[in-house]
DNA sequence: TCAACTCACACATTTGAAGTGC
DNA sequence: AGCACTTCAAATGTGTGAGTTG
């Protein structure tokens, strides 16, 4: 394997492995050892990202051991604590709906994929605590890999069936306020609602078109609010896989500042799920639909419930009628449905609008620009990633509709396995990392699963 | 044959644009 | 002219179930 001073060479001693953790599998099947390796670092590369340098480095203090994931979903899991590195000191983050995981959680959340993209349901949303108020912050979320399994609905529970498929590229959701002030994250619930699953790599660079708004607008920056125009992003799923989300925190003026001051990774053990394409468990299917507003229309009071729906049958089998019926009037709002409202029921996401009177994360102009925008054009760079790494598995195929502008193309970071005689060994190493932001994030090492953690500190990265 | 997947559908929600009044 | 508020329409988010695929 490759240790973490190969690959960072610059990075000095300011990481280190910690031991593995009890519980920690290391016999991941050889397609999820697939695997990345980055060149030295071009610094250089790099240098027109060199204005967002944040103070001095905290020393950090050995990150806590992370514990085992539960077995499997759906059966009786160790009470769910949020894990995290803290190279970040005192900063802690909890699971705002942690309630509606929980509830999801003890039946085995499944989350759809699609070719187009689903919202995740329940969504992550967190509270955070303990950041500088005046320092600037990234929120990323990302989905890895829990075990190499591939799963099968055995008619009243998950059971592995089969190895996993071989890993897709990595994918980073930047949530849209980054960078913000530590008081602005603070200041309310951070939601990453907006992010989509798919199981589609037609669209490699995780886009969809902007909800509303003329079609030519693209993505740049809106003066008017001061911040980015991000676009939703998917990130891409296996199905009946099982998944963790994680989220982390980086401390660094702007996306594109090559020395961060400190990165907080954390994983919410209840809100790890199981992709699927269409729902197994019914009972899920049920919790859906009792919380979820969109689905509203399929309670027993909605006008698309099963009894409504059947009705409709038949009444097209008879021949035409009179459309209303009793039921439609039972349907207002605060009805018995609308108490199963709560948490990501109600999903208007207050933490995208800044609070009244507080002007918007002002745009550092770094690199010519803001520096969320910098980042959508060198992501790469942004991560570490030297400008020549290919950005793009060959083996997924062009999207249609890649003659897109440059941010849109290129506002997605994909990190791929490097192509035979690249230099970048297409086999990885035996993984012994934890779940990590440069496993899952800037630098995907191989596998993300419960192992040892790397402790990247609060050291420059370059 | 069967499991997994895709797609069209109806309904609910969201959100920007347009309209209105002050 | 500018602002706040309301209304409207279109886009988007849902689960369902039939059809398709391998």
């Amino acid at each position: 394997m490759y240790h973490p001073r190969e690959l960072y060479p610059s990075l000095g001693t300011g990481y280190r492995l910690g031991a593995p953790q009890p519980g920690a599998d290391s016999s991941f099947p050889p397609a999820l050892a697939e695997g990345y390796r980055y060149p030295d670092l071009d610094t250089p590369k790099l240098d027109c990202f060199l204005s967002g340098i944040e103070a001095a480095p905290r020393t950090l203090a050995a990150p806590p051991p992370l514990p085992p994931l539960p077995p499997t979903l759906g059966t009786e899991a160790p009470p769910p604590a949020p894990e995290s590195l803290h190279p970040l000191p005192g900063v802690s983050l909890s699971l705002d709906n942690r309630e509606l995981w929980k509830e999801f959680n003890s039946v085995g959340t499944e989350m759809i994929i699609t070719k187009a993209g689903r919202r995740m349901f329940p969504a992550c949303r967190v509270s955070v605590t303990g950041l500088d108020p005046e320092a600037r912050y990234l929120f990323l979320l990302d989905v890895v890999p829990v075990d190499g399994a591939r799963y099968r609905w055995q008619g009243r529970r998950w059971e592995p069936s089969g190895k996993a498929e071989p890993r897709l590229p990595d994918r980073v959701y930047i949530h849209p306020d980054s960078p913000a002030t530590g008081a602005h994250w603070m200041r309310q619930p951070v939601s990453f609602h907006r992010v989509k699953l798919t199981n589609s790599t037609l669209d490699p660079h995780g886009h969809v078109r902007p909800r509303l708004g003329p079609p030519d607008k693209g993505w740049g920056w809106d003066q008017g609010r001061g911040s980015l125009l991000f676009p939703p992003f998917q990130l891409i799923l296996h199905s009946m896989h099982k998944y963790q989300p994680r989220i982390h925190l980086v401390r660094a003026a702007q996306l594109c500042s090559q020395h961060w001051g400190g990165v907080a990774s954390f994983r919410f053990p209840e809100t790890m799920f199981i992709s699927v394409t269409a729902y197994q468990n019914p009972r899920i299917t049920q919790l859906k639909i009792a919380a979820n507003p969109f689905a509203k229309g399929f309670r027993e009071n909605g006008r698309n419930c099963k009894r409504e729906r059947d009705a409709r049958v038949k009444r097209k089998l008879r021949g035409p009628e009179p459309v209303a019926t009793a039921t439609y009037g039972s349907d207002a709002p605060g009805g018995p449905c609308d108490s199963t409202l709560g948490g990501d029921a109600r999903e208007s996401d207050p933490e995208q609008a800044p609070a009244p009177g507080e002007a918007a994360p002002a745009p550092a102009p770094p690199c010519g620009g803001p520096s969320a925008e910098a980042y959508l054009l060198h992501p790469a760079a942004f991560h570490g990633a030297p400008g020549h790494l290919p950005t793009r598995n060959p083996s997924f195929p062009e999207a249609p509709d890649s003659g897109r502008p440059a941010p849109y193309s290129a506002a997605f970071l994909e990190l791929q396995p490097g192509p035979p005689g690249s230099g970048y060994p297409a086999a990885a190493p035996p993984a012994s990392f934890a779940s990590h932001f440069l496993q899952g994030g800037p630098f995907p090492l191989p596998y993300p699963g419960p192992g040892a953690y790397l402790d990247v500190g609060s050291k420059p990265m370059y």
